[in-house]
DNA sequence: CCAGTGATGACACAGTGTGTCGTGAGTGCA
DNA sequence: TGCACTCACGACACACTGTGTCATCACTGG
């Protein structure tokens, strides 16, 4: 009676079932949704997953990591994206316009992404681990700008600024899921921002 | 031989030695610095302290907020300033002399400024911890904004905005301790910030 | 058929965070 | 003086996280 049987994988795959990592993955994200992630246990997630609890670790750091996987892809993603951007074009320009193109393509695959960000929001433990996740892209947007000769300082401010306005383009995709184009989300909070501070 | 008979507090203090809290801030500082983060246990900080791990989780909740102690009262200051500010002013305005006026008053009675962003510096995990301690600061500018009757999509932005305004303000007048007044780098950064949305 | 590889299980251990109970110093009252 | 009361603290137990180490076992290539 055990679930990992059924598929039967090509050459180049594991001994042992290959989807272990998946599998954990949304046993996770079924338990917490259940539970709620504080009264759920590593074991758990492992033993429905048809693993260990020293196997989980084996995947994932800690018991946060295991909902933001693929996370580590949009850093470097942003970063070519900014650097293949017009060499003229001001900072800030090229952020933006890369924000809006490498969000476009991320919007797409994002399976469970309302799930998610129930558990996320119920979780201060989970928060806190998905800023880390924000500050990885501030991190990857100023060190690009720098590749682009902008000065450290101005390098940091547009990065944080760019992440304000992906964070708030996502939630506002998120909210009026599939009625809104991520890119014109990017572009109303874009002019928002402008507005209040230049109408200062 | 210990070390708390030294002082002798009046009345409404307690039966064994008041300065319990000081004194396990003070250990954990020192511990963080000479070993880092990572390699120094509950334990040690309890035992410098002259006091149980047990205790220590009577003071405060975890590891890491330790280090923090204060902060919860920042918040507040801050939504009261910004509530008492001219009422015509714009959002943006407001929230602005209203973090330099507190910022500026925070200033002075902070101690080990230096040491405690050494150790969070060196450490992801107190990292994550800050960032919440800057949501504390974004939701209360936010929430007293909301009050002002600004709407709910300007107070957000607005909020982040100036909580990048602090943080890089406070970095700025770390690095150039006591040569600059806190007022100024927060309008240096604004002023910096305003040229790369407005240059765009 | 056999040695090598690599994912996994089993076990041990340090450390965090919490519940519970006992103790002993200081307090208020007769 | 005596006596209950309060409450910070110590002592102990426990569940859980995260990690190191070794054994196992399936599969691979010869």
């Amino acid at each position: 009676m055990t679930q990992w049987d059924i598929t039967c994988y090509p050459r180049p795959m594991a001994r042992w079932d290959p989807g272990a990592e998946e599998r954990l993955k949304r046993a996770a994200l079924e338990l917490y949704l259940e539970h709620g992630y504080d009264n759920v246990t590593v074991t758990q997630i492992a033993e429905r997953a048809g693993l260990t609890r020293r196997s989980y670790f084996r995947y994932f750091p800690d018991k946060r990591e295991v909902l933001f996987g693929g996370s580590e892809r949009l850093p470097p993603a942003l970063a070519e994206a900014i650097l293949a951007a017009d060499p003229d074009a001001a900072p800030l320009t090229a952020v933006l316009d890369a924000l809006a193109r490498v969000g476009a393509q991320l919007v797409e695959h994002v399976d469970g992404a309302a799930e998610r960000r129930a558990v996320i929001d119920a979780s201060p433990e989970l928060q806190e681990r998905e800023r880390t996740k924000a500050v990885a892209i501030t991190e990857a947007i100023r060190d690009a700008l720098k590749q682009r000769r902008v000065s450290a300082e101005t390098a940091e401010l547009v990065a944080q600024l760019a992440t304000v306005v992906f964070q708030n383009a996502f939630r506002h995709w998120i909210e009026g899921k599939g009625h809104t184009s991520f890119d014109s989300c990017v572009h109303t909070v874009t002019d928002e921002l402008r507005a209040t501070l230049t109408g200062t």
